[in-house]
DNA sequence: TAAGCTTTGTGTCAAATTTACACTTTGCGA
DNA sequence: TCGCAAAGTGTAAATTTGACACAAAGCTTA
């Protein structure tokens, strides 16, 4: 027990999204390029915001993503809160505060969340104090506002984890798409080369993608086989999960 | 945009912590007894409160969990953000709050966390407003204050996929233990049966575990051979992962 | 219009892993 | 010494994995 009196941390609470796309060549995730103000030039963040009081956190996400990048109907999962006391101390990040916020000092716990979406189906549009939002590969982030790139990985460590136990692609792929774009999908998340023939049969005796009675056009080799995902064994293995892990 | 101006949220922060044991029979959880105020009776929780200004996230669930319960030197894990506004509103709670907060109404955002111990090695110590600390099987646990259960489930969902990913059991066991210990904790987290043969030769080709030259003694059957860890094994199953999972 | 380029798509075999399944052993207690 | 309770053990069939190379298709261009 502590007799000396400490105060109870009182802060400002914000959300911030990962947004993951697949242009069916790279991984991409949906930044904003926070207003340069004085004495801070421009600077890429995740899509972030405060939340107000009545609302939840899943719902204020939403609401977030939807006022800087037009984004909506998208599920988000939750990866974590982030509540460093210096995660706002950087100098640059605090020249912004104070042009911005009415209490630039005060401490901001987030809640960082994620998703997957395809890229093509969500065109942002940039408001609020974006001044844009756009697709940036994964690999070209090296440098975000705040704490953002901690988030960032935090996020793509929980979908490196999710590929394990869940399918994936859905989300990310456009309702038909080739094997191989699918094969390239899992190979960027796992970050490893996959044996193209074992992919194929496995995501075959899976039946999880079943094959459509189309093919590419107007590519500069053979066409490739168009495939859709099976909906229902797809949310069978979400829920039920895989059953050829360990035990 | 939106025009109408709305307040931004304030609330205060504390941190939950779910702690998980084994008693190697039964997967248990660290609960306190919340103390009775006039017109609301005892009441269990997980060790939770808030935390104060200059603390990080990690830290102060620590430090909670040890001020509640004594328990120290604990790896917590985080479970997430649990923010709902009418997560306090309960009219129990808010009973119990008018008593013990200064401000009741305001709204708290928790962190969730969680952690595997050894049971013997964490003799609670209740202090604060904890009445009492004590373990609770998981199974007998059908109600919390607040929406702690929620926090619980989530903590469990996690434990669930953590072992699907991790070796687990080392900090839930005591140095020396015997197969069928492990065997059952497997079964208890996964929530099925396992082959005991099957389990066995798995156990033992993943060379995760080694025996030892004892046995047990005084008891009224056949005496089982005591393992450990290999901890070598673990460490590296935990930093690099299964490989034998899908792909 | 043939040659070349690029990507698709396919099969097999050996090795490893999984699954299902039942009886003997050991030590204590009655 | 008999009975009880849990420990400990092996095998065979089926499935899955991992490694590996070449023909097919369609466009491009010379």
């Amino acid at each position: 027990m502590h007799s000396k009196k400490r105060h109870e941390l009182n802060p400002r609470v914000s959300a911030d999204c990962v947004i993951f796309g697949f242009d069916l060549n790279q991984l991409k995730v949906l930044l904003i390029e926070r207003e340069a103000v004085k004495g801070v030039e421009q600077c890429m963040a995740l899509p972030g915001d405060l939340i107000f009081e009545e609302e939840n956190l899943d719902m204020a996400a939403s609401r977030v993503l939807f006022e800087l990048t037009g984004l909506t109907e998208i599920y988000l999962e939750q990866v974590g809160a982030f509540g460093d006391p210096d995660r706002l101390t950087n100098p640059k990040d605090q020249l912004w505060l104070k042009e911005v916020r009415q209490n630039p000092d005060e401490r901001v716990i987030t809640v960082g969340y994620y998703s997957l979406v395809n890229m093509n189906n969500y065109i942002p549009q940039p408001s609020s104090f974006a001044k844009s939002a756009s697709w940036v590969p994964l690999e070209e982030i090296t440098e975000l506002a705040f704490d953002h790139l901690t988030i960032l990985h935090a996020a793509f460590a929980k979908l490196q984890e999710k590929i394990r136990i869940q399918p994936i692609g859905f989300n990310l792929l456009p309702e038909k798409f080739t094997l191989s774009q699918l094969h390239r999908l899992y190979e960027l998340i796992l970050g490893r080369e996959l044996d193209k023939r074992n992919f194929r049969r496995k995501m075959l005796k899976l039946n999880l993608v079943q094959s459509l009675e189309e093919r590419q056009e107007g590519v500069p080799h053979k066409p490739s086989q168009f495939f859709a995902f099976n909906v229902e064994k797809y949310n069978d293995l979400i829920l039920n999960g895989f059953d050829n892990f360990v035990f």
